[in-house]
DNA sequence: CACGAGACCTGTTCGC
DNA sequence: TGCGAACAGGTCTCGT
């Protein structure tokens, strides 16, 4: 499920609260459980978990793919990889099968991970970085310019898709946000990056903003049965679409397999 | 350095 | 209908 956008939804609605349930800025933990010890992510932080109770959620927020929760004097940081999901519910709500971890507030909420296929991570740590320390460059981030992006192609010789996957590059994008931002640019998933020029270096950039915003404004995706709430799945181009029309040009999109991942593209446009 | 395979997991969908 | 295979939004490690 969780690219930039859904992890950035998702950032914003515990941030803000909704209808039924309180943003849990300002809120104290008082108690957590953990249920499937391998979420919590090595090594086992120091204290834990008493040390958790009486801290505060100061702020919450996202850096690539990761939530974070900045505590008093710590942070709290969750990966949710392929299947993991956050709610908020009243303590009392009796807890849901794959319920992995929680933190339990005094207001009488609780914060909940829930994640079927165990791949999810928790850290608590006093050093981010130490998690953190190896992410690219967020793809908003102002400090990524044209010509630095094209540096990053131009400076090793890999197919452009598994290198927008790779997170030290550039954080945050997924299978999904790849596949519709290199078709938008008109990039074949597999064009070696150091051929791309900088003009369409700038194009891909563009594009990939483009597609991650758009993700945004449309609360993320959601497929099957991970996730929900979001609608940019309505607006896909090419990813899921084997076999139909490319918006383009009519072509049927294809899908193939690049980096052991599901890729789609239309082998017209895309060059 | 780049790539592929395998691991980590469970649930759903596909193909025969 | 049933059952095993294939596949899924991610990332890490190991071998070549």
């Amino acid at each position: 499920m969780p690219e930039l956008p859904e992890v950035e939804t998702i950032a914003r609605i515990l941030r803000e609260g909704s209808a039924s349930v309180p943003g849990l800025v300002g809120q104290e933990i008082c108690a957590c459980q953990l249920t499937w010890h391998k979420t919590l992510a090595e090594p086992i932080p120091e204290g834990f978990p008493e040390r958790l109770a009486g801290q505060v959620i100061r702020q919450i927020g996202r850096r690539g793919k990761y939530l974070l929760f900045e505590l008093d004097d710590q942070t709290l940081i969750i990966h949710l990889r392929m299947s993991g999901d956050m709610r908020v519910v009243p303590v009392e709500e009796a807890p849901a099968v794959h319920d992995r971890f929680w933190l339990e507030f005094r207001s009488g909420f609780k914060l909940v991970f829930n994640d079927a296929r165990k791949f999810g991570r928790v850290w608590l740590t006093s050093d981010r970085e130490s998690v953190l320390g190896k992410l690219g460059p967020d793809p908003f981030s102002e400090s990524l310019t044209a010509a630095s992006f094209h540096a990053l192609l131009s400076g090793r010789k890999r197919s452009i898709k598994p290198l927008l996957l790779d997170q030290s590059i550039i954080a945050g994008i997924g299978n999904i946000y790849a596949d519709e931002a290199l078709f938008r640019a008109g990039i074949h998933p597999q064009r070696l990056s150091h051929t791309i020029s900088k003009h369409l270096a700038a194009e891909l950039l563009a594009a990939i903003r483009e597609v991650l915003q758009l993700g945004i404004e449309n609360n993320g995706a959601s497929i099957d049965w991970v996730y929900r709430g979001g609608g940019f799945q309505n607006k896909f181009l090419v990813y899921a679409r084997e076999g139909q029309p490319c918006p383009n040009c009519g072509t049927a999109i294809v899908k193939i397999k690049v980096g052991q991942r599901g890729t789609h593209f239309c082998p017209r446009c895309q060059i």
